[in-house]
RNA sequence: GGCUCCAUAGCUCAGUCGGUAGAGCAGAGGACUGAAAAUCCUUGUGUCGCUGGUUCAAUUCCCGCUGGAGCCA
């Protein structure tokens, strides 16, 4: 059985070619956005709503709350749970979102074990750490300013007992995939993330993120996703609104960017222009070519 | 009408006591195996407004023009 994946930069349409292409599949949608699996942040997150949903089940929305963390190994177990569930139903999965590393890390074999201990080391300079890290790994080559992944690489040794340069890296595709990506011109794309985040204000944006601010919690989950900690700032006073707004707008188009740099040099997918003023040209186009991919096996 | 100031990268500006220029932002490219919508790295050639003059050499000095800001009438 196949798996379909779609991926692409925020704000290109995966959502809606997602719905058509489940309802002509036989086919159940997961969420890969590693945002989305939070409850309440709808709006900022651009989650698929109610009435799009057209009868076909999604999964792995709206499973965590926003005071839980959530992370690539649980993803990891969760989304292959969900895909040997539908196909041993006999039903087409497809994996939809932007984020690479969960995508990767579900369909390709990365392995993580469980881990315990997490140091706190917030009382060192980014120095002092990366003289930590180069005493244990000397063969590391995360750059000295990259502190989370300092960080990372020495919980990784303390959990593992080895550095994290000698951990063994497979690029091994584990499931029967066909890799989609929507794109477009930069012009195109940016001015739609643009309008998306005025289109946004409009849904309930501000209230959405005000609800967030007022319950104090600011750990991973609230802070990672662009659209509140940036109106956080307004709210403390830090900012006008419209600064606020501008900087959703050009932290959107910056993930974008990244978006595309990982689709294009971490994964084989097979991009598709999508026509914003007929959806069902692209439709039509993604359809075929994964029945001819189908057929040729 | 008179006087003063400004005109340099897409934007905001710095600078060259004359030897054709540099920051921030925007933009572009890249890395990525437990925060990934996160984190980090790399990247600045542009008729120095236009025309003429002085000079071996002008974006830099001088004349004029154009556009903008201010002051005096």
């Amino acid at each position: 059985m196949k798996i379909i994946v779609i991926v692409g930069p925020t704000g290109v349409g995966k959502t809606k070619l997602s719905i058509e292409l489940a309802k002509k599949l036989n086919g159940e949608i997961i969420n890969a956005d590693s945002t989305q699996v939070y409850k309440t942040m709808d709006i900022a997150t651009a989650k698929v709503k109610e009435e799009e949903k057209e009868g076909i089940p999604h999964h792995l929305f709206d499973i965590k709350n926003i005071d839980e963390d959530y992370n690539v190994y649980d993803y990891q177990i969760d989304c292959r749970k969900c895909i040997d569930d539908i196909i041993s139903r006999g039903k087409t999965p497809i994996l939809v979102g932007g984020t690479g590393l969960y995508i990767k890390a579900t369909l390709y074999d990365y392995k993580f074990e469980e881990e315990i201990s997490n140091k706190d080391y917030s009382n060192y300079s980014n120095e002092q750490l990366y003289n930590m890290l180069k005493n244990i790994d000397p063969n590391t080559d995360i750059h000295p300013n990259n502190r989370k992944r300092i960080e990372r690489s020495l919980n990784y040794f303390y959990n593992n007992n080895k550095p994290l340069s000698e951990k063994e890296k497979t690029d091994k595709l584990l499931y029967d995939t066909i890799f989609i990506g929507l794109t477009t011109s930069r012009d195109i794309l940016y001015n739609r993330i643009n309008e998306r985040v005025d289109k946004m204000v409009d849904e309930g944006l501000i209230l959405e993120a005000k609800n967030i601010y007022k319950t104090n919690i600011r750990n991973k989950a609230v802070l990672t996703p662009i659209g509140y900690k940036e109106l956080f700032e307004y709210f403390d006073n830090n900012m006008s609104l419209e600064e606020s707004l501008e900087l959703i707008k050009k932290r959107s188009r910056h993930y974008a960017k990244r978006q595309y740099t990982w689709f294009n040099n971490q994964m084989n997918i097979n991009w598709f222009n999508v026509d914003f003023n007929n959806f069902n040209n692209t439709v039509n186009e993604v359809l075929e070519f994964i029945k001819s991919n189908i057929h040729t096996l």
